[in-house]
RNA sequence: UCCUCAGUAGCUCAAUGGCAGAGCGACCGGCUGUUAACCGGUAGGUUGUAGGUUCGAGUCCUACCUGGGGAGCCA
């Protein structure tokens, strides 16, 4: 008797034919006849099940088997038996039928179509129907993915600091990270809070970006990424922000934005690839459910190139467009979602690089580029989704970074480790940041990001 | 934070201001191959919360809570 995972059997099964071979997993459905019955066995190592078939006339207990509820937990030993022709493969005859872990009767999860929030609802059982199997399952070899495709060029890992001293990232509202009493904080004479006596002698947040401490190594390995968890305190309520959420941040040096871009388009067609390989059961359920084109759209997005353009040029599309936005297109405002989707959507219908933005909306770290008004970003639009990747070439020189920080008050001081950067070997370099739950809503056609993380975090909301 | 829609059985939903219902699920029974099986039966409700209008409120009004969608912020 072998002990075998349902993966191994759908992988290849005749080997198994005729063969007594041992299951454990989780009842997802259970209906019985007069004189044999069905189990749906799906033990979490593969998308689909497998069928045990439970006769009365074999099994002594017949009576109890076809009394166990959705969501046990069984152990099952019997004989694989090929079935061509029928819905499923193969199935098992069972010989022994084991009750490992009941389901009480109100076990939540039916085998009915349940809605996505009433899911959430249940974060803890919802990994065991069938669309939270596939998501999660794709959001680990996607993990896995980047982590290849970084190795596999050469480029160093580094775990940037979840906690951070930085108040100059501004990239939004941050998490503050302290020990002290809220009733009763130590105070300065003047009265404000005296954060030398915090745990760690100031002020100080969890990370809303790797990219500082991302730039001091690719100064150091040439090509390096981080791949980390991120925060934002900002009050979003929309299906595409959460407060916990997982960011990739290549940083290159020796390079310019084009390299970034060249970078970033060859990532995500090889997560786009490495799905279609690894995951060929997950992405036909996603096309087959959740987005009705999702894998032929995903497939010309691998095959075609991505779309350029620089920001003055969408600015002069947009103006052109036949289409009334609700927001005035003017050159030096930053693109609203509409006009974002107007351009992935309906000028491209395919991703886009836009490039080159005013200076004034953007970083202080980004380089300014040679027209004195633009400096060196670019975001990559998608579409359905809008923006997955925020990036730019890192202003190397350090006088006009000097000056930017001063532009956008930011205290040099606070920085002086990031203008040594600068000041010692300091090298044109790049880099960009992908939003990770982003691009696994992109790939599987999932459209709210509460549903691509096991146990999401938003504005008034963590439970779990 | 703003705009908008919704909240009725475990789930998905119906009910003109006039007796609160169905399908699925659960439970009990039937059925010789099911695939979200099928057929019959039983149980299951403070209609999100608090006020108000009315002879009478699930339905109308006010506030709040929760959730969805859109906007802003952004990945």
């Amino acid at each position: 008797m072998e002990k075998v995972t349902v993966k191994q059997l759908f992988r290849d099964a005749d080997p198994y034919a005729g063969q007594e071979v041992h299951l454990n997993g989780w009842v997802r459905n259970n209906r019985d006849q007069k004189a044999f019955g069905f189990i749906a066995l799906n033990d979490g190592t593969h998308f689909n099940q497998v069928q045990v078939v439970y006769e009365r006339e074999f099994l002594p207990g017949y009576d109890n088997i076809a009394r166990i509820g959705v969501g046990s937990a069984i152990s099952v030993t019997g004989i694989l038996e090929l079935t061509p022709g029928a819905r499923q493969p193969f199935e098992i005859k069972a010989k022994k039928v084991t009750l490992e872990g009941p389901s009480a009767e109100d076990y939540p999860i039916q085998p009915k179509r349940h809605s996505r929030e009433f899911l959430r609802e249940v974060a803890h059982l919802r990994p065991r129907t069938n669309l939270f199997t596939a998501v999660f399952r794709v959001r680990s070899l996607l993990a896995y993915a980047v982590h290849q495709f970084f190795q596999e060029k050469g480029f160093i890992c580094l775990h940037a600091p979840i906690i951070t001293a930085n108040d100059a990232e501004g990239a939004g509202e941050l998490f503050r990270v302290t020990t002290l009493d809220p009733q009763h904080p130590p105070l300065k004479d003047d009265g404000t809070v005296d954060y030398s006596s915090d745990f760690f002698g100031k002020k100080t947040n969890l990370t809303v970006s790797g990219q500082l401490e991302a730039e001091a190594f690719a100064l150091a390995f040439k090509d390096v990424y981080t791949f980390g968890p991120t925060f934002r305190a900002e009050n979003s309520n929309t299906p595409r922000h959460a407060a916990e959420f997982w960011m990739i941040e290549p940083e290159i040096a020796f390079a310019e934005l084009v390299d970034n871009m060249n970078l970033a388009e060859e990532m995500v067609k090889y997560m786009i690839e490495y799905l279609m390989q690894n995951a060929p059961t997950e992405m036909e359920f996603f096309n087959q459910f959740v987005d009705k084109g999702l894998q032929e759209r995903l497939q010309q997005i691998a095959a075609a190139e991505f779309a350029r353009i620089s920001y003055t040029d969408a600015i002069e599309a947009l103006k052109k467009a036949n289409q009334k936005f609700e927001y005035p297109v003017e050159w030096g405002k930053d693109l609203q979602t509409e006009h974002e989707r107007y351009l992935t959507e309906k000028v491209f219908k395919k991703p886009v690089f836009v490039t080159d933005y005013p200076q004034e909306i953007k970083a202080f770290y980004m380089r300014l580029n040679d027209d004195m008004k633009t400096v060196a970003a670019m975001d990559l639009l998608v579409p359905g989704v809008g923006e997955i990747i925020g990036g730019s070439q890192r202003e190397e020189r350090i006088e006009i970074l000097q000056e930017r920080m001063a532009d956008f008050k930011i205290k040099a001081d606070e920085l002086k480790w990031y203008l040594d950067l600068r000041s010692y070997g300091g090298v044109k370099h790049a880099g960009y940041g992908l939003g990770f739950e982003r691009a696994i809503m992109y790939f599987t056609g999932v459209s709210n990001i509460r549903d691509v993380i096991p146990f999401p975090r938003t504005v008034n909301s963590c439970d779990f």
